[in-house]
DNA sequence: CAGTATCCTCGAGGATACTG
DNA sequence: CAGTATCCTCGAGGATACTG
């Protein structure tokens, strides 16, 4: 959408403004750099839009395409790198402003996965291998996600790697979600139950400490304290 | 546009990212209420689509429809307020990044003296009247506006008022847009004559201190200069 | 794995005329 | 002055099938 309006808001609408353009970014952001990585954390888009939308970020100059280990990814540029404050105080405004639970259809246990995988503290992974089980019992959603970390890079899969199961993660979407966008205490869903963690005494201190939350958890903490 | 995802910034998108959303409260915050102030400063729009965009800002807690002399004015929430930084972190990225003069299509005087009556610095106006008359010269738009204040509140209007004419500035669209826009300095631009002028010694000073830039003209000159 | 080509749908929003 | 009602258009983007 071009406006005709030479107006510094008016060009970050035209640039950031199209549908699913600021997801995008956002998920570049958080670590999402592969065509298939973006396309599966954002369901509903259809390839043929998130590629135009790619093309554009290009264009407009907020996304590089590189050739990596064969495979075209996506990186911020400088230009990119630049907006992440405007996109923090974005989300925060929502933090602030639209506390709330989850809607029905946005609790999305592949998508939280995702989220997951990517906020991981890598730092505090063991060494070598670590293999998470997350059981997702609730309403409809009883799915099961494996988390795979080998030397500190950690990844999802949804089909059972067969490798042998270091810690179960037991818990329903909902919880989950809350957990990690900071608006319900880890603490406090393992001690109510909400969420069971089932391992050696140490994979189940480990999971709290390589855990990682959303980048707007600190803010959520805070609205509800506030 | 619904997203699905529970996520800061998709609420955000979800909020801001329909067409012409981010340009209304942007013109909200600058000091537009009145449905055809917002109208006349947004070219392009349907008065359908602008009443929609509305309710739609008020149903998300932004604005707030208030009666006030017998009119409907939309005003910024706390909510929509507590925006105010990020839109401002938005458009100084675009600042930052995205310099370069206006284009043909973004030559607009009309929308431009709304702009600058909006940010005038009333405080430095004088005491009873001042009618300033703006000309633009340039290749097709040779306009004329009024603008007239009264008791440190300036109205721009583009019929003659009539009144005796205290003040003529002669310039072209383009630049009276970039002084505004803080990409040219207004003093260079009276050094070459493109503002002129036109005016008791007093008047010619006077309007120097009225004049009023664009929230984001610190910004501009700090990317020109660094 | 990372897209593209083609066809087709449907709903956002424009045009126009109207109103308290 | 601040909108609304109605009809209609058209283009963004979905579905599907395909490819280097």
């Amino acid at each position: 959408m071009r406006y005709g309006q030479y107006c510094p808001v008016a060009k970050a609408a035209e640039v950031l403004g199209e549908r699913w353009t600021l997801l995008i970014v956002r998920d570049v952001m958080e670590g999402a750099h592969r065509f298939n990585d973006l396309y599966a954390g954002l369901p509903g888009i259809s390839r043929t839009l998130l590629s135009g939308r790619l093309r554009q970020l290009v264009g407009d100059g907020l996304l590089e395409r590189r050739e990596a280990n064969g495979h075209p990814e996506y990186w911020l540029t400088p230009l990119g790198l630049d907006l992440q404050p405007a996109v923090f105080a974005l989300g925060e405004w929502a933090v602030r402003n639209y506390g709330g639970d989850p809607g029905r259809d946005e609790l999305n246990p592949e998508v939280l996965m995702l989220w997951i995988e990517r906020h991981v503290n890598r730092d505090a992974l063991p060494d070598g291998r670590l293999v998470a089980r997350f059981e997702f019992r609730g309403s409809r959603q009883h799915t099961r996600a494996w988390l795979v970390s080998q030397d500190h890079s950690p990844r999802v899969c949804h089909d059972d790697p067969r490798f042998e199961v270091d810690l179960v993660v037991a818990s329903d979407v909902r919880t989950l979600h809350l957990v990690f966008a900071g608006r319900l205490a880890m603490s406090a869903a393992l001690r109510e139950g909400s969420i069971a963690l089932e391992g050696t005494m140490q994979a189940r201190r480990s999971f709290t400490r390589w855990f990682g939350y959303s980048p707007f958890a600190t803010a959520a903490r805070e609205a509800l304290a506030g």
